[in-house]
DNA sequence: TGGCCAATGCTACACTATAACAAAGTTCCC
DNA sequence: GGGAACTTTGTTATAGTGTAGCATTGGCCA
């Protein structure tokens, strides 16, 4: 599953540096609020899953570590793609078994994705009525709903161009 | 996995012999029209997964299947599987690596589910609204919809009971 | 009767994820 | 500063999910 460094932006490019450090940024400061450690090993992992807008597997963010991480094994990856989860710093793609950067770090929460089978450029996009609606479907059948989630698959704009 | 014979069902007792005969009777007719084969196999598996309202692994299928058909193998399991998703039989909740049977079988489609984690109950249920919204969001971000995944988790009814 | 096609058999393997226990590092209290 | 409690990471092994690839069978029909 080879990613490359070309076309990894969901919808045109970007400075994608600057995506990445937004990321980090937001994470070492909300790890600082609630007084839990973003530890290298932790940051190292969050930067991998944010190389691209592109989910990526956990073994494919284990073949990057390992380049500076030897001792790195699944467990490493999975606990710590476990932590990033629960701090809401990323998302897991279900229909992939992948992992992506949340754009909108801070309370955990569950997205709404756009994955494009293409290009493999996935959006997080919020939208608030969706979600009511969303909640309205489940309150109507009874259900007490905890998490979402939602993927859509399909051509994102750029590949149907 | 242990799951029993009771409590099968999504929102109460009922006869749950009557709705795996509706599932296969469909599945049966619909198949002829189609000019497909329900073989003997696949018709075996439609009928495990439908044995409860329960999603259902891949490998629990196999262990049931085994006992009827000592030859079976993971492939010929998930062969059967995805002919039964392609015809719209059956759905896969993404969430849970499982598959549940479909209640609106006919056309092929996605669906909106209900996964209780207390009991496991997964109710299927269809909200045009909810679908055209969700069609909305993806055409506002210019994205072609192909495939919903939505699979909302949390406590069903009975359980909050 | 031979060629084609769909379905199944069968072996092996790839990919995804977790259990369980050991070791090392951190915090905080006295 | 010593040490208990806790968090994080190391390490081995294994469980769970899914597919590749080729062989075999059986029906259809030219």
């Amino acid at each position: 599953m080879a990613r490359g460094a070309a076309q990894q932006t969901a919808h045109h490019t970007h400075n994608h540096k600057a995506c990445i450090e937004d990321a980090l940024t937001t994470a070492r400061d909300l790890c600082a609020e609630r007084g839990v450690q973003l530890t290298p090993l932790r940051e190292k992992v969050l930067q991998i899953v944010w190389k691209s807008h592109k989910p990526v597997g956990a073994y494919d963010v284990l073949d990057e570590l390992a380049r500076s991480h030897k001792s790195a094994r699944p467990p490493t990856v999975y606990r710590a793609l476990d932590f990033l989860m629960a701090e809401g710093f990323i998302h897991k793609i279900e229909s992939l078994n992948a992992y992506l950067g949340c754009v909108e770090a801070g309370a955990p929460h569950s997205g709404l994705f756009l994955i494009c089978r293409k290009c493999g450029a996935t959006e997080e996009i919020a939208d608030p009525k969706l979600e009511a609606a969303l909640d309205q479907a489940s309150k109507r059948a009874g259900f007490q709903a905890e998490r979402r989630v939602v993927e859509i698959s399909g051509i994102c704009a750029q590949c149907a161009a």
